[in-house]
DNA sequence: CGAACGACTACAAAAACTATAGCATGGCTT
DNA sequence: AAGCCATGCTATAGTTTTTGTAGTCGTTCG
């Protein structure tokens, strides 16, 4: 279902209506006024009205209205604002694109250093004790920052698991888990698939809680 | 700072409005239109509008006026609606009242069974690496569910930590470190303060980038 | 031609803002 | 004790703004 969401072709303006929404909630964290922002885009406030309600037919948005004189309560879906938790990424896949998106988190957080750009849910054991199974680990998909890092990793047709990466001098890495009972392997760049870069996780109640169904 | 909050009083009718904020903000999440709460509390627009700003003058929120027609923001301070991130809990102390609050984090999940009373900058070394130095860890205030589980404790007049809790038969308990190289502690209950039960933990960006400044 | 799109005008309803005034209560002066 | 004033709570009246609804007009494309 993540990818009927462009089924629907948008209209230039309605493009420009939603792009606007886009930003503005970035930036500001909320969404503006129906009256400003026709305002600040040069167009009455019916002729807003009608692209709302045509992206809202066409499933970008869920406009709620209030009664007049209410401000409407107007929402973005998940897809657009939160970052997709990925339960499973299947073996083989080119990458997060065709991932299997559970749900999703609130923004996070999208300033630079800190961003993350989706979220995995844990499931085996290679980092225990410091991630353990059903953690939720925030990444950002970035190839590889310094060596040493937690990354989200693939060799070949595996499916992801979680290591530390050293980069060693001749093109090879070495997959380091932190649990003792695992073991380390050496690949070389051409069959590692680095797929994001540990920037933090969630674990228990807090993931539990700011999970939005999807 | 945050023992100023009761300084300033609040007349009879300005703490209906107060509790009744508070109530609308954990059912619903939001904060109610000024026209449809005047109505249910039986009041006029202007009463209550009166009300607010007394409320705003004396800190117990903020109330942001945007013109005519435009609904007003309102916000209740991050005490009264989040869970306080306690830094230390100093030594001896009776509870987590005079603790340092650091920090709130927004409303996790209110709800029954996760719910979360206040959270714990980790510092020391005696969980890991389960639980590591800086990451935050969330409580709830409960004496003690069930023999095993994590738990913050106090020993006599000494810092917190975290620990494994077990009930022994005799009214000891036995307090157990994950890090095998902390030693496990036998005490009486007479000695022993539990502060709260673990419910979870954020590290890293997804701890940062929840904190509300205080 | 008809349908979709983008824009506008005009009017109605509800909310938010401003100003003013009527009471009650408590404290102060005389 | 009586009178006066300040403060807080409530209400009424009227203005501005936004939102919602209906209908119209021109352009573009199949």
């Amino acid at each position: 279902m993540a990818q009927g969401d462009a089924a629907q072709p948008l209209s230039p303006a309605q493009e420009r209506v939603y792009q606007r929404l886009l930003e503005h909630q970035r930036r500001t964290g909320q969404l503006p006024d129906l009256s400003d922002m026709a305002r600040s885009m040069g167009v009455h406030y019916v002729t807003l009205k009608q692209h709302l309600d045509a992206l809202q037919t066409k499933g970008y948005l869920t406009f709620e209205s209030r009664g007049r004189g209410r401000s409407p309560r107007l929402e973005l879906p998940a897809e657009a604002t939160g970052i997709p938790l990925i339960g499973d990424i299947p073996a083989g896949a080119p990458g997060i694109a065709s991932a299997h998106v559970e749900a999703y988190l609130p923004n996070l957080a999208a300033s630079g250093a800190l961003r993350s750009d989706f979220a995995l849910r844990v499931h085996g054991y290679s980092m225990a004790d410091l991630i353990q199974p059903d953690d939720i680990v925030l990444l950002a998909a970035v190839r590889l920052a310094s060596s040493g890092q937690i990354c989200a990793v693939r060799v070949g047709e595996d499916d992801v698991t979680l290591k530390y990466v050293d980069a060693l001098p001749n093109g090879h890495y070495r997959l380091r888990p932190h649990n003792p009972e695992y073991e380390a392997l050496t690949v070389h760049g051409s069959e590692l698939t680095i797929d994001g870069v540990y920037r933090g996780l969630l674990r228990g109640s807090a993931a539990e809680s700011l999970l939005l169904p999807n």
